[in-house]
DNA sequence: TAGCGTAGAGAACGATCGTTCTCCGCGGCA
DNA sequence: TGCCGCGGAGAACGATCGTTCTCTACGCTA
């Protein structure tokens, strides 16, 4: 495995376990076993670093509902599935993207605009969904399952609870039924 | 105005505004007019006023929401009302309680608690507007617009647009709509 | 084998952090 | 007036941060 795979690994996990502040360039080095010249040499800041945490974890995250939803029947009730499995894990820590925004948001562009990006390509998908499952305002439905999926994540993330996805899963298929009768 | 409520009023805004850990303590000094030995006679840590911090804050959050939701004939819609005008105003930058769970809440308990506190809080105040709105299940309903009013706090920090309420507004309507009839 | 380039380990650097300490000047009291 | 104690300004401290530099050891080529 190269090094950047290594960097990313040891990184990603860190960083979203802990927080970006809370760790340092030097523990990345420690649990990567890569060097700190070369760490340098393959992101030259720990703002890059940052970014391309956020940057694959948008990938992998997205890669993983994706697949997930896809070998489902019910789509839309399929998200909070994956939800509902996503905050079970042990090491669930809320939403990688917005704990980053919080964390640096006032302070990094980069970091804003690789956040905004994620939530996008979310929304994107989302309404995907919402059109297949016949919304008469498909936009309006994806905004309002974007608006559960992260109130339920921050819920989540401060109760410690993951049942916060099976209350919102309802509140989903409420308003898909919603949405097909105007 | 005495030390304490100086000491509050600076860290409260530059916490808020610009993140925790961004923040050192010589700067909420000179924000405030404090001298620095007053301030550790005030506050033995930077985590005891970052506590004081958020519960201040949850106080005059739930104060100022609860004042203007009294006065509004429709009291859940009101909750989004509220919300729509908080993410508009110019320093808004989502939940500083979400926010401060995400900075320090690997690192300290008391952090968590006070976060914790703070959405107990909320849920049982929307868990009596629940009620008074004549839910079937007034608990699920609670953590439903709870849901809404976190998602909606975070899309608006993220997009930098105060129409996350808006939709989320519609949506709590419709889940109203649909507790009403079992 | 001699010379060279490279890579790793980790010391070093300047900045900044939370926290404590020192020093000085001013007000109350005999 | 002389003394004492308190409070403020800010220097100082040790730790740690992101980043760079030094030194050493090794592998390749002639």
């Amino acid at each position: 495995m190269d090094h950047e795979q290594r960097l990313l690994d040891a990184a990603g996990d860190l960083f979203y376990r802990r927080g970006v502040q809370a760790v340092g360039m030097d523990e990345i080095r420690a649990a990567s076993g890569v060097s700190l010249k070369r760490l340098y040499q393959c992101f030259p800041s720990k703002e890059a670093l940052v970014v391309a945490y956020l940057r694959r974890r948008d990938e992998r995250w997205m890669a993983s509902l994706t697949a997930y939803v896809a070998d489902a029947g019910d789509r839309i009730p399929a998200v909070f599935a994956w939800l509902e499995r996503w905050f079970a894990e042990d090491d669930f820590r809320g939403c990688g993207f917005a704990n980053a925004f919080a964390e640096l948001g006032a302070g990094s562009a980069a970091v804003r605009t690789a956040v905004r990006e994620h939530k996008e390509r979310l929304r994107a998908y989302l309404r995907s969904l919402a059109e297949e499952a016949g919304a008469g305002d498909p936009g309006l439905l994806a905004e309002q399952l974007l608006t559960l999926i992260d109130g339920a994540t921050v819920t989540a993330m401060i109760s410690e609870e993951p049942g916060a996805a099976r209350s919102a899963g309802q509140a989903a298929a409420a308003l898909v039924h919603r949405h097909r009768r105007p």
